[in-house]
DNA sequence: GACTTGTTGCTTTAGACAGCATGTC
DNA sequence: CTAAAGCAACAAGTC
């Protein structure tokens, strides 16, 4: 099937020419045979790089008014953006978070990209250019399953449903085991697809040699970073290269053959120590690619004085790089335009690469299967393992995709079994965990859109989780949800026992608007009226009270800080609107103080790199930090406001952030 | 006695969405 | 519920 052959206007067909996409994929044929272009409902649950994105261009461009394309990630917002931007004669607008598009603006275009939680926000707000859209692509459905994120994209698109019946669902899926049960949610016709436009080899190697799934082998040298010993060779020659050697001949091999690799691990500490081992294996000459790499390099030392990035800068010079949530944005950025241009070989990366921005490599290695996750290790999910796997294979300038688990003896076959054989998990809602639950009712109350717990059932009842069990498996936990929030002060029940109607309290309006979770307006609004009845309430007293809330991401406090936390908090005590014997988690409280302290210091005139530096945090760390404290000091100034208390040092807090 | 190597025990462990209305000396 | 790597402090060994 030819683009030329879809219903789409001439400069569109030019576009996609000018480009060389002038044929359709496989996976895309079925998409429009589907009725993609018609207006109908397609779920496509495909591989990465299989021309999701094309699929959601045809949509959108076909359809018959405005658009919508959600997006998990807003660097992901970012490209599909940019994507959209460079359509002749398409009026595109971004909205998430961290870019200036307000309210109404975003009506009259052609095409908004938005996160999830920026288009549930704009409905509660009353944003009335959701009712025009004619269509809504959602990327990356799968993430339904998400614990927090999940419940707030299935409630999104049920309300973007129920009040505009007719609009045309769009759906983007990784593989999945229930696919299915996306697309019957939907009423949408489910397409299912394999193929890629690249082939994929997944592979196990143990002890350097490698077994593919189409049985090809392939043997790599691995150099033991850590026998040079040598001479009487009895001790250490027995336990052979381990996973990290194994990893790096891996990448060294790739490398040769003029392939770039993404390796994945499990740590930061140990993305930054593979790219550092490899920094010494002169991948920047083998690649011939070192005046590309000094250029990056430079840019990226011109980013901060921080350690992590003259760091980055060093492995950058010899072709290296790492990538992980410690780095600041413009890291990240810089490290993924590089390995697109290939400036860079290797970037060695923690899952943040897995799912983020189109990174293409010609070999994925996977060092690490593993996670820590608090209590145990445990097998990282099938579906993550085939998102990093499936960045394999650059279309058009790749012969193949390999995808190398570094494994051992004896768990080369749980591997094969679990990765390279094995079907990914399915798709569960998790609507029915109470703080989710807590949340979205306070948003459908708080709304108008439910008076009772009856039409809460029915606002819910187009979920995903409602497909299950029906809305009135539900039904308990709205109740529980509802008494939750009226003790919690957010919600009012008015009128008769047997008749009255849930209203929203003032707080519980602001909470809901300021998009906070209920627990988060609760706290705010105790710690203000505490700290107006302080004798001297600072900006310490206005951080500890946002950093002490769900909303607020914690703090790591090591073991060898807390004891001089303790200590500073005691000596703030008077400053704090939490007692020293309070707090149910004491240790949580801690650590609330540490992110306080560091962002009074912030506000202080401190810099990211003497913060970086004695609070054990990485840059990225920071500027996130900075970037919620923002939020919710909007939140706390709104709802100041609402309760009528005034607390100077929000303002305060607030302007200086 | 200075330096190197080995051992032991302790510490640490991925990621990332959201608001908003406006002025100031 | 099934951990494992890095590192610092200290001990033993070497020149």
């Amino acid at each position: 099937m030819r683009v030329r052959s879809l219903p789409l206007p001439e400069r569109f067909v030019d576009h996609f020419a000018d480009r060389g996409i002038r044929e359709l994929y496989p996976p895309q044929v079925a998409a429009v045979e589907a009725g993609v272009c018609d207006g109908a409902n397609v779920v496509a649950a495909v591989p990465t790089a299989s021309g999701k994105t094309f699929i959601a261009q045809s949509a959108l461009l076909t359809a018959d008014g405005p658009g919508l394309y959600v997006c998990p990630l807003r660097a992901l917002a970012r490209e599909k953006y940019e994507a959209f931007a460079a359509l002749p004669g398409v009026d595109v607008a971004i909205s998430t978070g961290d870019f200036e598009a307000t309210g109404e603006e975003l009506a009259g275009h052609d095409v908004v990209v938005a996160t999830s939680e920026k288009v549930d926000s704009a409905i509660r707000n009353g944003a009335e250019w959701v009712d025009d859209l004619a269509c809504v692509v959602v990327d990356e459905v799968h993430l339904l399953g998400a614990e927090r994120r999940g419940p707030t994209l299935e409630v999104t698109l049920a309300t973007l449903r129920r009040r505009n019946p007719s609009i045309q669902i769009v759906a983007l899926s990784a593989t999945v085991d229930n696919p299915e049960e996306i697309a019957d949610w939907l009423d949408a016709t489910l397409v299912e697809s394999e193929w890629r436009p690249v082939d994929l080899r997944t592979g196990v190697c143990v002890d350097g040699e490698v077994a593919f799934d189409d049985d090809t082998t392939r043997h790599v040298e691995a150099g033991d970073s850590d026998a040079e010993s040598g001479a009487d060779g009895r001790d250490a020659a027995e336990d052979g290269p381990d996973a990290t050697d194994l990893a790096a001949a891996l990448v060294v091999d790739a490398v040769a053959e003029g392939g770039q690799c993404l390796a994945f691990v499990r740590s930061r500490t140990e993305a930054a120590a593979l790219a550092e081992r490899l920094a010494g294996e002169g991948l920047a000459d083998r690649m011939g690619i070192g005046s590309a790499a000094t250029t990056v390099a430079d840019d990226v030392a011109d980013i901060d004085e921080t350690v992590t990035g003259r760091d980055l800068a060093d492995c950058l010079r010899a072709g290296v790089a790492f990538h992980h949530a410690g780095l600041r944005a413009g890291h990240r950025a810089a490290v993924e335009a590089a390995f697109r241009d290939r400036a860079v070989a290797c970037i060695c990366a923690t899952p943040t690469l897995a799912a983020g921005v189109n990174v293409p490599a010609r070999r994925v290695v996977v060092r690490d299967q593993k996670r820590y996750t608090g209590s145990s290790m445990e097998w990282l999910p099938t579906l993550e393992v085939h998102q990093m796997c499936g960045r394999a294979g650059r279309p058009g300038l790749d012969p193949y995709g390999e995808a190398i688990l570094v494994g051992e003896a004896s768990t080369r076959e749980e591997l094969v079994d679990r990765y390279v054989e094995g079907d990914p998990e399915a798709v569960e809602s998790k609507l029915a965990d109470p703080a989710s639950l807590r949340t979205h009712v306070l948003s459908a109350v708080a709304s108008g859109f439910a008076e009772t717990e009856a039409e809460i059932l029915d606002v819910l009842d187009g979920t995903f989780y409602a497909r299950e069990t029906g809305a009135g498996g539900l039904a308990d936990a709205v109740a529980v949800a509802v008494d939750d929030l009226v003790d919690a002060g957010m919600v009012r029940r008015r009128g008769d026992v047997e008749t009255y109607r849930l209203v929203a309290t003032p707080v519980g309006e602001t909470t809901s608007r300021q998009y906070v979770r209920p627990e988060t307006g609760a706290r705010i609004v105790a710690g203000l009226r505490t700290a107006a009845g302080m004798a001297n309430a600072t900006t310490l007293t206005v951080f500890e009270v946002i950093c002490d809330t769900p909303d607020m991401q914690d703090t790591y406090l090591g073991n060898r800080e807390r004891a001089e936390m303790y200590r500073f908090a005691r000596s703030k005590a008077a400053q704090l609107t939490t007692g020293m014997s309070e707090p149910d988690d004491f240790e949580g409280w801690l650590e609330s103080v540490k992110t306080a302290r560091v962002l009074d210091e912030w506000i202080g005139g401190a810099t990211v790199e003497e913060l970086v530096e004695a609070y054990r945090l990485g840059p990225g760390d920071l500027d996130s930090r900075v970037e919620r404290a923002e939020w919710l000091l909007s939140a706390a100034e709104a709802l100041a406001d609402t309760v009528g208390v005034s607390v100077p040092a929000v303002t305060r807090a607030r302007s200086r952030i």
